[in-house]
Formats: structure tokens, sequence, C-alpha cells
DNA sequence: GTATTATTCAAACAACCGTTTGAAACGGAG
DNA sequence: CTCCGTTTCAAACGGTTGTTTGAATAATAC
């Protein structure tokens, strides 16, 4: 190699770039400019544009993925059967992503800001291989929390992991948000506060009781129209 | 006036084309055909692209604002002094929003789609006047909720009230993300019953216990280097 | 009616986008 | 050293972007 490691070069940059300007608002002559490196080594070392922003997000999230489901597997060997407390398995999911997220050095925060964000807008070609990414993890801590709460219809379980991925979103990527909130009132520095902050409500709302929804029936309630 | 209404077709139009493809991924060329007006409409009648946006978000934002501080008004009339229950301001300030995320055919739902998008990820012009619409209501509702919560620092309500507005972004814009979580298990459609279990969500985790976070002190904890 | 203003339209503008090209510079193997 | 595959580089490609222009058209005032 003429240079060390220009792949990572480019993708250190552009994972910085994307976060602070959007997959499409970041030009390949910003990320190559900063990356020190010439226009066409994106096209060279990924192909293309869309398959640099895939490298990207495949490099750290089976990492990330990988690491839940290792700590999950452990968890539920100590157990043994049993099923687990609730706050458990939130700590390992969200506990994983938080400690990534507070590594500032190696890029992990960038990263996971990135990666909130990406949640709310898949750019048509991320969903795919995003949903191909979380299949696996989704469904088995899916099928944990449902264990651990016995008395939790599923359908709440899964709205209310829903809202959590929400909080934890902006608890990470939204500081832009919170400055708005709190007009710099707030210390978003210190990681592990954070996570005991996050974590207390995250399991505040899991543990809520439940919503009284309108009765009628919970599927096509109407009375069917006379024929 | 040639045809009724250039600009509001126009506005309708970007609002549709902003929250399904981005503000920088969607053209001019593309609202204008939409919305069946020439191409250098937006140019006459709102001078830019930036202009544009902005005025989209204001149309919509104030009076979503104004309704809130409305609200708030006749309820803390109404309480005459008291402080209220918390869970009526969070009713208050969500219940607005996800009225407006209720209304399909006015458009009000692919606004707050849009709008929770936006917070995420302010393109730096957007945030200057977005943190100015919301200056006066978040002002508003920070002192109800610190006056309604006597016994909570001030400081762990802020980011409850920021894990909150995560919560409530995703259950409106994140269906995307809902959809990978759920595989289409869930019904997004029910406004109401979404009302519902956010709220019942939230107020679980305003109420929880409060994190224990690391002792030693709150602020610069460090013992300072001897010189 | 004419005069005046507001709006629409087709066409062109310079600037920038992602990608391609072919030659130059480099690396290690024989 | 020569050879050969890998990587870098400057330059150009066709296509698209937001914006501007000046003439045509519609609406309003007198």
């Amino acid at each position: 190699m003429a240079e060390i490691d220009t792949r990572q070069r480019i993708l250190d940059a552009a994972e910085l770039l994307f976060t602070d300007y959007g997959f499409e608002a970041t030009t390949l002559r910003q990320i190559t400019g900063a990356a020190g490196a010439n226009l066409a080594a994106v096209n060279y070392h990924f192909g293309s544009k869309e398959e640099l922003i895939r490298e990207l997000f495949r490099r750290r999230l089976t990492w990330l993925n990988q690491q839940r489901l290792q700590e999950l597997d452990r968890l539920e060997a100590e157990a043994g059967g049993k099923p687990l407390k609730p706050s458990q398995i939130l700590e390992v999911f969200f506990g994983v992503a938080l400690k990534m997220a507070a590594d500032t050095k190696g890029g992990g925060r960038t990263f996971m800001r990135l990666l909130g964000r990406t949640y709310t807008k898949p750019s048509e070609f991320v969903r795919g291989f995003l949903a191909e990414e979380y299949a696996a993890v989704l469904t088995r801590f899916k099928t944990a929390l449902i264990k651990a709460l016995p008395g939790v219809p599923g359908e709440e379980i899964l709205w209310r992991f829903h809202f959590m991925l929400g909080a934890m979103s902006y608890a990470i990527s939204g500081t832009d948000a919170l400055h708005i909130v709190a007009e710099d009132a707030l210390d978003d520095g210190d990681a592990e506060a954070l996570y005991a902050r996050l974590m207390s409500f995250m399991i505040g709302g899991l543990r809520a009781p439940l919503p009284v929804l309108r009765t009628g029936s919970t599927k096509r309630p109407r009375i069917k129209k006379a024929a």
C-alpha cells in the first residue's frame, strides 16, 4: 500500500461528515479532502458512495450486535432457564450501545449519533440491511422481554421497546434538541450519569401501569354494515 | 392570482416530499412538479429553497405552540396558583402534538413526522428559528413541571423531558424503526391508542425512582492538581 | 376600453454532483 | 535491476442542482 490504510481514513472521515451533514449533503470531495485522499479513492476502494455507507455501518453494527448477543447468552446461561429481570435485559441492550457511544476517541460516539439519526429516516437502500443486521438481535431480546414480563401483553412490550429506542436515540444523538430544551444547562458529557438516568427512566416506563385502551374490541371493532 | 393559491400547493407538496426524501435529496423540480406549478414558482414566491423550508415550519409550528400555551394557561387559571399534576402538563404538551399527528387529512401527520426527524439533525439554518419558536413554550412548560415535582431536581426533570421528546419522536416519525422492531405486528394507525400508550409510558418514566449517580460531587469533582 | 401590476412560463445559467479514465507512482517478487 | 499488480492522481465526463432572466399571460385599477 502506498499510504497506510486509505480505506480506514476515508471511513473515519465519512463517519464524521455524515453525522454532521447527512448522507446526501456530504460530497465525496469533502470526504476525500478530509481524509487526505484523492477524489477517485472512494470509487476505487468501495465502488460507489452507497457501498461506502453500507461498509461504514457494517464495521460497527456487526460488532455491536454480536456483543449484545454474547452478553445475553451469558446472562441466560447464568439464570439457567429462569426468566431474567427486565432491567437486566435492558441493561444489556442499551448498555452496550451507550458504552459504544461513550467512546469519544475511537469514533464510537460519532457512529452512534449517526445511527440514531438514521433510524428515523432510513434512505431506502439502508433500511434493507439495517433490518437484516438487527433481525437476529431483536427477536432474541423481544422473546427475552416477553418471557420476563409474563403479565404484560406482547404488543405492549413492543411499543414500549420502541419508545425506549426513541429515548436512547435522543439521549445519544439528540444533543441539538437537548440544547434547545435546556439552553446549555445540562452536561451531556458524563456517559455514566447519562446511562444511570436513561436506565431508571426506561425501567420506570416499562413497568408503568398499562394504558386503558378504548373498549369495544381490539381488532376491527365496527359492526358489520348490513347488506 | 392566476391559479388558486400556488403558494399553498407548493407548501403542501414540499411537506410531503421533504418527509419522504429529506431536505437535500428533494429537488425543486420534484416539488413544483407535484404541485403542478412552474419550476421558477418557488423562487418567485419564497425567494429560495431555504426560505421555503422556513415558511413550511413556521405555518405549523406557531399554531402548535400557541395551542400549547393556550391550554396551559387555561389549566393554570383553573388551578389558581396550586401546582398542577405532572400528568396534566404532559397531556397538554404531548397531547397537542399527537392530536396534530393524528390529522391525516390536513397534512398534520406529515408535518409531525418531518418535525420529529428534523430535531435530530437541524440543518444549521433550521436550528436557529427552531430554537426561537420553541423558546417561550419550553420555559413555560419547564417551570410548570419543576413546580409540579417539588422533590425532583430540575436537572433530572430536564433530562427526562428530553427522553420523552425522543419517545414521542419515534412514536410519530419512527415508523420505519417500528417495522424493524415489530415486523408489521403492530398497528400504528390508531392515534388514540398510541396516545394512551405513550402517555402511560412517559408518566411511568417521569415518576421513576431517581437514578443513583456516582458519588463524589456533582460538578468538577476532581481534586485540584498540586502546583 | 387602456394602464399597471402580479403571476406564470420556457429556456438558459454557472456550479456542483458521483463516476470514469488513462497515465503516473509505488510496492514487493523473481 | 526488471516485472507486475496495486494504489494514487489530475482531468474530464454526462447529468442534475438551485437560481435567474425576459418575454408571455392573467388579474386588477382607473
